[in-house]
DNA sequence: ATCTGAAGATAGCATATACTATCTTTGTGC
DNA sequence: GCACAAAGATAGTATATGCTATCTTCAGAT
């Protein structure tokens, strides 16, 4: 006798409402993002992502082939899609009458707000990109973002005439590092009180705008 | 009969040679080191440790008691033993004929120095930081790390009037996402043959002095 | 020469983890 | 009302991994 009596009624547990596919599907998803931004990917644990998720472990696999796929869905995807969204809108209605600073500015802060919604998914994203081997799937194969970067290449082009890629890139630098380093950081680089969110993202965006002007004045 | 004969000399297999205890302790440091490095806590195993140091994974927990312990050992300690010997390296010797210019340059350049040298470990430092909880030791604790930063603000002090701690900190970010960003986007957000390593460390040295000495003057 | 402590080496344990098999229940379309 | 596909639930399996136990060998002290 291989097989056991299974799921023998003698403890009276409660079973769950049934949920539809989607409700389960967003739940699994939503919960694989934040133990994936929070441990890593081999931090964490399928049975962590089903007991966040409400969910029995075989539940997720019936919905996702494997761990590596789940990864895939709960962080790329959404990632992707959210750089390709923010992309259109970012760009799409600027007005000819923006001069070109202000456009720089409009850009960069609205980098800081989607890296800083999104810091944990990044987050894992390096991670992953930098370390883990066995996810298929780096910030590269992000062709939303890369199309994002090179319109705000474009957009710096106007400004900086030597290097534009150069003056684009080292922008995002600082907007990646004010992400990363809250995350690094938390309140001790910046101590709470010393200078709000609010204050460090204007005077990122200026200090990189002037920055880069600065530097447009050759041999200084 | 729990126990069978053990290292039965059936295969002739060639015994390593001894190895004196300082020997195996830096051997098994380093491959540590660079395993944690390349695949953060969870994903860097003790047997994969053990293969690269070309020890024996009994070994290993002879001279750390815990993964947790060697990963302490590995990567905290050489990173505050750096950032101590750096820091003073660093600033003892600055005559005072240099300009607050010349002085910031060089902070900011040895910085980058530093963290370039390091970059592998800072970045498994942060994984660390950010994520793993079991592992204790954070950023924070990095005395040496502390000291370097608050030395760094007091000489931004001289240049902004406003808010040094913020300019400074900003440089930090700056510093910090240079290094980062290399190991996220290796040759892809800065393709190679546009802008060498040098080039880039000398832009961001301008652009971060020059971005600061331009927030100075109010009412931009 | 011999003793001994530590290095070299092998085997294995307990647990964790990705993933599967199978059973039981339930909402839905007919 | 009933068939049935899919959700809820339980119980695994195979492997990986941190760590231990134990044996064997060897270099240096006595």
């Amino acid at each position: 006798m291989a097989k056991r009596d299974l799921a023998t009624s003698d403890a009276p547990t409660v079973r769950r409402k049934r949920r539809s596919p989607e409700e389960l599907n967003s739940l699994i998803l939503e919960a694989a993002a934040r133990e994936f931004g929070e441990n890593g990917y081999s931090g964490a644990t399928t049975a962590a992502i089903a007991r966040r998720a409400d969910v029995t472990e075989a539940q997720i696999f019936r919905f996702f082939p494997s761990k590596a796929e789940l990864f895939r869905e709960a962080i790329f995807r959404p990632l992707n899609r959210h750089f390709s969204e923010f992309h259109s809108r970012n760009l799409a209605d600027s007005t000819d009458a923006e001069t070109s600073n202000e456009l720089a500015r409009r850009y960069i802060n609205e980098l800081q707000d989607f890296m800083g919604e999104h810091s944990r998914m990044l987050m894992s994203l390096i991670v992953a990109s930098a370390y883990e081997q066995d996810t298929s799937g780096r910030l590269t194969d992000i062709e939303g973002l890369r199309a994002y970067f090179e319109r705000g290449a474009a957009l710096m082009e106007s400004r900086t005439p030597g290097e534009p890629k150069v003056a684009h890139d080292l922008m995002v630098r600082v907007s990646f590092a004010a992400v990363l380093a809250s995350v690094m950081f938390k309140d001790w680089l910046f101590p709470p009180g010393l200078a709000n969110d609010e204050e460090i993202r204007q005077a990122i965006a200026d200090f990189t705008i002037e920055g880069i002007r600065a530097n447009e004045q050759p041999g200084l």
